[in-house]
DNA sequence: TTCTCTCGAGTTTTT
DNA sequence: CTCGAGAGAA
């Protein structure tokens, strides 16, 4: 298409980069005005003007955000800290480029990690440059911006244009098939397995050849390089790419192709790059070879908030990037505008511990604040009940349950939360969890939806023949199966070719008739009524609705709804090729905020948010530090658990409270649990030691720090009894009961007394009683202890005699490994870890 | 084919 | 303890 100007030209004024299934906003967008660079121009002239916005948007930047927005040549790293105006750089930026007229929308290039992420950019940058933002076509996450170069180009890597994205549960039923043609047992080898080694590859931009020899033989006996060739072979039999395809398979496209290549340097003359520390080797590979052609890439990120190590993300990336790209600008971002001065303080000594580090020290000029809180608990229901009572503590101060969240480590800590707020009629919600799209009726429902729209897509019907119930089970498509790889014909094809025939058995030879039948006439019906119309009716007809219906379980209404919902999110789309397009990347939970609620999540999942008041339970060795990342990873995991930490502690903004409990459940086991090094890394002078509920002066069952030095906090543990409470909880087994009747029980939560509770063990660092045991438990990475192990020996046997804290004396009538039966005197008789019992 | 039971494992999560 | 997946029984 002709374009009267010069330059900048628009490449997305009508060319060829549009693609058929894009979402409905992207399609109709308006493309940029005519006079649109004009526009701009007067705009900044003209701060009073219609795009009024953009010419005043430097005005509330601090100097360095400045520098950052105004270096829009060259390689430019932000490293910006946490709560330092991360977005606002990268979206003022984005406008300040549209302003100078330097590109067109469509010439820019900005990749975040998440959906959500890029909703809000694209939110943010249209609030400042108006409608232009609708030419941004380039704005998105990593892999849905892989997928427009593929869909676009699919032929040069051997895919066809409709082809299919599988997510992880198509994927590894795709493994299992694999695992089982190659007679591997899949106990030993499970699919999982090989679907984590196969993406960690694919991580880290390695196709099947490029895979090291050691570890392509790690799985399976030496032949997981080669159920990687086959895996990849089968998708691209299937027309199918997974999720790390999406980047690996873009990189050979722009590897292998240098027109198309040297295209998209011409188009991208700025590349932003949000979240760096967080990108994995092939991300970094992607955005390189994109990045040769302007060298006007700006990336955005925080060394000290790279928590995805596990999932590939190199923090090395981010490290090295001045690197990467010589001459490159590096901006810090260091001045917080969220937390207070003694919460900075404490996340900022915490921080320091970790020795990979670009080094940032943030600064506030706000209030000092009120002190970080460590307070200690007598188990995790303490822990639980204590959080509670502050929740509801501060909501009588005046604020919102929103302004709150419990940040845990692992998700088997939201339970005990969720239980203890049910009995206080507290509004929480949980935040993150499965997916939307990841629930198994959704997907189900989406089966359906994949068969009609494109009969080819075989694990989408192997997935819902038998969903409902209607009795063709593996028998019938092994048969399927069988004559469709005698035929070479896709599964449908072959259920349609064996109904002809006779080699059914009657009543499945009926069914099967019935089902392929419906398909039929449900993608008759494909182009006759709007999708979200015809969805309905699959859903009814196929008597997946009726079965939910019929389910008498507690989740079943919960499915209904979301099958509902499901509907209902259909609308928006043009049809149902281009709503199928678009789920599988773009569908996220976006849960209703609905009303006023404490939130619950990870850390993890608490990324990028802030709230005014932060509650940190569980910040006990094994817990947190995550003793798996430590066994794991070493060094590297117990730096990245720090961060996490640190991410944790920056998301409050006016309070942040940590917890750890001496005592907790894991597996069913009573485990007593030593506070986590990282309060002693919180700078004593930011902290505040609340030491909740009395303290009858036991101190901890298990001090000493395991190699690392004591802890002013060994002692800090108290007995706040959880025990003697009427019934809280629902069913309550007998286990609990007993528990109940034994424990020290101090007479309810506010029990105890404060007396001698805060610091009184503080100084007075006593050998433990139970140092002995622990001793022998420890396990040295690096010269350093950083982990125990509990699978070792245990040194009690038969016949001993025992103390526990909570349920007294025993005798050992059993022991395997490091787990002991004891028989109570009181008590009677529990499985429990030797460490928490003493000799007597 | 489907239901029930036993066994084993058991961070973090996006796309 | 608690959930899910596979193996045996109806």
């Amino acid at each position: 298409m002709a374009n009267p100007r010069n330059e900048p030209r628009d490449p997305s004024g009508g060319d060829d980069f549009d693609i058929p299934f894009d979402l409905p906003s992207e399609t109709s967008a308006p493309r940029p005005r005519a006079g649109g660079i004009a526009a701009r121009a007067a705009a900044l002239a003209n701060p009073g003007g219609p795009a009024a916005a953009g010419g005043v948007y430097l005005d509330g930047l601090n100097p360095e955000q400045r520098a950052a927005v105004e270096a829009t040549e060259g390689p430019v790293l932000v490293l910006a800290g946490a709560g330092t105006g991360k977005t606002r750089v990268l979206t003022t930026r984005i406008a300040h480029i549209l302003s100078l007229g330097r590109a067109w929308p469509s010439q820019i290039l900005a990749v975040t990690f998440t959906n959500k992420a890029a909703r809000e950019m694209k939110e943010r940058i249209g609030a400042m440059v108006g409608e232009q933002v609708e030419g941004m076509p380039w704005l998105g996450t990593f892999h849905s911006i892989g997928v427009r170069m593929l869909r676009k180009h699919a032929e040069l890597v051997g895919l066809r244009s409709g082809f299919t994205i599988l997510d992880t549960d198509d994927q590894i039923r795709l493994l299992k098939q694999l695992l089982q043609a190659e007679g591997i047992d899949e106990k030993r080898w499970p699919a999982r397995l090989l679907a984590n080694t196969i993406d960690g590859w694919k991580n880290r931009g390695l196709s099947p050849s490029q895979v090291p020899a050691g570890e392509g033989a790690s799985f399976a006996n030496g032949r997981g390089q080669k159920l990687y060739t086959d895996y990849q072979a089968r998708l691209k039999a299937l027309n199918a790419v997974d999720f790390g395809d999406l980047l690996l398979e873009s990189i050979r496209l722009l590897r292998e192709n240098a027109d198309v290549l040297a295209d998209y340097h011409r188009r991208f003359r700025y590349i932003l790059v949000d979240e760096y520390q967080d990108t994995n080797v092939a991300q970094y590979l992607w955005l390189r070879l994109l990045a040769q052609g302007s060298h006007n890439v700006c990336c955005v990120g925080d060394d000290d908030q790279s928590i995805y190590g596990w999932r590939g993300a190199e923090v090395d990336n981010i490290l090295r990037f001045e690197s990467d790209f010589p001459g490159a600008t590096v901006v810090r971002l260091e001045r917080n505008y969220r937390s207070t001065g003694h919460i900075l303080g404490a996340a900022a000594h915490l921080i320091a511990h970790n020795e990979g580090r670009l080094g940032k020290t943030l600064f506030s000029e706000g209030e000092t604040g009120e002190k970080v809180t460590v307070t200690g608990a007598w188990d995790s229901q303490e822990e639980a009940r204590a959080i509670g009572e502050e929740i509801e503590q501060i909501q009588r101060q005046g604020s919102t349950l929103s302004q709150m969240a419990i940040l845990v480590r692992a998700s088997f800590q939201m339970r005990e939360f969720e239980e203890r707020f049910v009995t206080l009629g507290l509004n929480y919600r949980v935040v993150g969890g499965p997916r939307f799209y990841e629930r198994a009726e959704i997907r189900d429902a989406l089966a359906y939806l994949r068969v009609i729209a494109s009969p080819t897509d075989d694990l989408a019907f192997e997935r819902i023949v038998n969903v409902p119930k209607r009795g063709l089970g593996d028998a019938a498509l092994r048969q399927i199966h069988d004559h469709a790889r005698a035929a070479g014909v896709p599964l449908v094809e072959a259920a349609r070719q064996l109904v002809g025939s006779e080699a059914l058995k009657p009543k499945v030879r009926l069914t099967l008739r019935d089902l392929v039948g419906s398909f039929d006439r449900w993608r008759g019906q494909m182009t006759s009524m709007p999708q979200h119309e015809l969805a309905e009716i699959v859903l009814d007809e196929s008597g997946y609705t009726e079965m939910w219906q019929k389910d008498r379980s507690a989740e079943a209404t919960g499915r209904l709804d979301n099958l509902k919902e499901l509907v209902r999110a259909m609308e928006p789309f043009e049809n149902l090729i281009g709503f199928l397009e678009h789920i599988s990347l773009v569908m996220d939970t976006e849960g209703a905020a609905g009303q006023d609620a404490v939130n619950i999540m990870t850390l993890h999942s608490a990324k990028g948010l802030e709230f005014e008041t932060v509650f940190l339970p569980g910040w006990e060795e094994g817990v947190f530090p995550n003793q798996r990342a430590l066994d794991e990873q070493g060094r590297a995991g117990l730096e990245e658990e720090r961060r996490l930490a640190y991410v944790g502690i920056t998301r409050a903004r006016r309070r942040a409270k940590v917890f750890f409990a001496s005592n907790r459940r894991i597996h069913g086991l009573w485990q007593s649990s030593v506070p986590s090094r990282f309060l002693d890394e919180l700078s004593e002078s930011d902290v505040e030691v609340t030491e909740s509920r009395g303290g009858s002066g036991w101190g901890g069952g298990q001090s000493g720090r395991y190699g690392y030095g004591p802890s002013r906090f060994d002692e800090a543990q108290t007995f706040g009894s959880s025990y003697s409470t009427p019934g809280w909880q629902r069913a309550q087994n007998a286990a609990r009961a007993d528990e109940r009747g034994s424990g020290p029980s101090g007479g309810g939560y506010s029990g105890g007394g404060r007396a001698g509770g805060a610091g009184s063990g503080f100084s007075d660092s006593r050998p433990s009683r139970y140092a002995a045991t622990a001793a022998a438990r420890g396990r040295v990475i690096e010269g350093e202890l950083v982990a125990r192990s509990s699978g070792s020996a245990s040194s009690f046997k038969r016949g001993d005699r025992v103390f526990h804290q909570k349920f007294g004396y025993g005798d050992v009538t059993g022991v395997e490994g490091n787990k002991l039966t004891v028989q109570f005197d009181k008590a009677g008789e529990k499985k429990l870890v030797d460490s928490f019992v003493a000799a007597v």
